[in-house]
DNA sequence: TCCTAACATTAGAATAATTCTAAACTGCTT
DNA sequence: AAGCAGTTTAGAATTATTCTAATGTTAGGA
């Protein structure tokens, strides 16, 4: 495919926009920048929040050219979430979608389309939770609210 | 293995506790009594309040003598939902729960053990919800605490 | 009580999402 | 430049769930 070339070490620091920014998410992140995880990466951070499924991403890889697996997008989406890049959400139980924003926030969820739409922690006003059995902390709180739409 | 019995037309009218609350139940319900859907819903509504797995309660209905399939459980399930007598909850994207308890409540979810626990709607107040995007009719609410034990 | 249409059940095959495996590869620190 | 730990890959394996087509059963009417 591309001409003339020996092995073609693809560089990454290339004039895209954002590429910079990019590479020093991940790294902070403390990830390995590999060729798919950037592909990936500036899918899933290039265009503000988002909420894909791996399937989603990977055919959206495979439109950019980008060479990955699928093994590899869920290999990336589970290093990313496990960096807390990435936060994984489960509302419909044959799918997991992993939505680009970290920040405390809740959901729509649109049954008729299965898609979901972030609300702003200040939007919903979660007075009085119950206390934890056995005191256990809390690691979230998710709010869902599902519309027929 | 049954002793003499030609057909055995199994009555489902026993001496057991229950069994003509149960029926009426799920003739309420709008559903057809079957052997297994009896066996069924007295494992899930004989005990108070449960979340059950499909693979769950085909394991205790075996456990159980019961003679059914797991594709008649999964049925069953998806059934019993339709006509509102469970509620179908997914938290973790592996595992589809059952909730007999069909009132307005809320979760709290274990996550090591991969548990849920009723909240009832009392123990929380959730003030100000957002308004639905296109005014989208609501059709559910659901808060699920996650904490760490 | 008997008959039958409509609905349920079943085993097993099929599907879908995800994880695993083992081998090949590559960023990155030395 | 070199090596190793961390990554990627294809494909097989797993797991949860749904589908299919044949068979069985319920419920209501005659």
């Amino acid at each position: 495919m591309a001409p003339s070339s020996k092995k073609r070490r693809q560089r990454l620091t290339r004039s895209d926009s954002g590429q910079d920014r990019l590479t020093a998410y991940l790294r902070e992140a403390g990830l390995r920048l590999t060729r798919q995880r950037m592909a990936l990466a500036a899918l899933l951070f290039g265009q503000g929040d988002r909420h894909v499924t791996a399937e989603l991403l990977y055919s959206e890889a495979l439109e950019n050219g980008a060479k990955v697996s699928l093994a590899t997008v869920y290999n990336a989406l589970h290093a990313f979430t496990s960096k807390g890049i990435l936060r994984e959400i489960s509302i419909d139980s044959s799918r997991s979608y992993f939505d680009t924003n970290v920040e405390e926030h809740h959901h729509f969820y649109f049954e008729k389309s299965g898609t979901l739409e972030d609300i702003d922690q200040s939007q919903i006003r979660l007075t009085r939770l119950p206390k934890t059995p056995g005191g256990l902390k809390i690691s979230r709180v998710d709010v869902v609210i599902r519309v027929d739409g």
